[in-house]
DNA sequence: AATTTATCAATAACTTATTCTCGATACTGT
DNA sequence: ACAGTATCGAGAATAAGTTATTGATAAATT
């Protein structure tokens, strides 16, 4: 008889929910009604046990000798991860990351809503990118304040990211998507989220060093990598 | 005396890595001869000890009552993380996110250059984006084995991330660096890293709504804010 | 109706990652 | 020259995450 579980799951638990989801989301169009967490498992390349323990994070639970039942899990992984009441977020920076990210249509299921861009450029403000207006930078506090802005995704060059970060917290929001090479300071309240492409493109080059330095040949052949592909 | 350490080092460390080569070289630039491990976690908001295991792990050593050297950390972490030599790449996609990649000029400081786009839309086929020529699909394969592609940037949709992952690894390559929201299925000495936006955003939205769950109200203010960023 | 089997649930063991603690070292100032 | 102190280095303790094991449950089969 909790009120509200404040229970706190594990980064690596939140990353793998969408991948659930997306897969569950494919067998509800197939009408599938129920699935074993083995096959999820199966699916994702992924521990069974580790799947149902997700799931149970999630507060979802299924049925012996039955499985999950697919709608529910859906709407219950949806639920859990704030899916279900779309946040609107503004978006900083229309370079061409910013833009790439406006054109993500399929945000919106997943409980975001960019509404409206900005930039300092002179030259894109007061254009559309991808049906989104863009505004100039100095209107960005003031308007998110008005608008209960929640969300701010930072797409700007790393030298002005702290400023902008800034900018959104002074208009209320409480979280940030940050794509900027920074770390932001910012209060100890606030989601940051950092988005580091350049952190993320280390593990690969330092994996892919590392792996040419044990077997600089390249086993790889169409035959052996098709099958390789099915199993 | 071992030869060639092939040290495993876990992924976090991994990505903790550029993270210090991006502050070190900021001192590089100040000239500031060291630092100690403590100022680095100060800034990163890191244990000073993760700061000193991690720059173990990549085989960095300082001095006691010195600190780290600041060339030979940059020095080392580059050479660890192998940015010394520049890998080429091949990027799949002339989408917005595709587009948005070849314009990330900074790669090329951490040993991915990327050479050519490929697309099957025949708009985009034989324009440049960024500089980079935009190339026939079906040229994937036999280009990438003769100018010996190892990494492969995919930025297609879902639908298409598998055919042309395959395409790839049939041109060679040992990496993928994987934009599309799927799981990619290879053989198992193929290095993938999956840069799935979706996941990122549900842990974010997450955490967002379990915050407002917590505490509905904007305790932020513009001066309590300054003075948290400050500290 | 009993048995078998597939599946979830809960606990435990193991592995991995982070933090803590202590000792060694080398610079600084008197 | 010597004490003091900041710093690294290595090992131990703690915590977190993952995998394995066992038990319980409900459907299908005979």
């Amino acid at each position: 008889m909790n009120t509200e579980t404040p229970r706190t799951v594990s980064e690596p638990t939140l990353k793998r929910l969408p991948l659930y989801h997306r897969f569950l989301k494919e067998l509800l169009q197939r009408e599938q009604e129920s699935v074993s967490c083995t096959d999820i498992g199966a699916e994702l390349k992924l521990d069974p046990t580790q799947v149902r323990k997700d799931l149970e994070a999630a507060g979802i639970s299924g049925r012996p000798r039955i499985g999950y039942a697919v709608p529910a899990v859906v709407d219950g992984i949806e639920l859990f991860l704030g899916w279900k009441k779309v946040s609107e977020a503004f978006l900083v920076g229309a370079g061409s990351m910013g833009s790439a990210l406006l054109g993500y249509r399929k945000f919106e299921e997943c409980g975001l809503k960019i509404v409206a861009a900005f930039d300092s450029d002179p030259a894109k403000i007061g254009r559309k990118i991808h049906g989104k207006h863009v505004l100039a930078l100095d209107k960005l506090t003031n308007l998110a304040q008005r608008m209960h802005i929640l969300i701010g995704i930072i797409t700007v060059p790393a030298a002005e990211a702290q400023a902008v970060a800034e900018l959104l917290l002074e208009g209320g929001a409480r979280a940030i998507w940050n794509f900027a090479p920074v770390r932001l300071r910012v209060p100890g309240h606030i989601i940051v989220h950092n988005e580091d492409l350049y952190c993320s493109l280390a593990s690969l080059s330092q994996k892919l060093a590392q792996a040419l330095a044990v077997d600089p040949a390249k086993p790889a052949t169409a035959r052996g990598l098709r099958a390789a592909c099915l199993s």
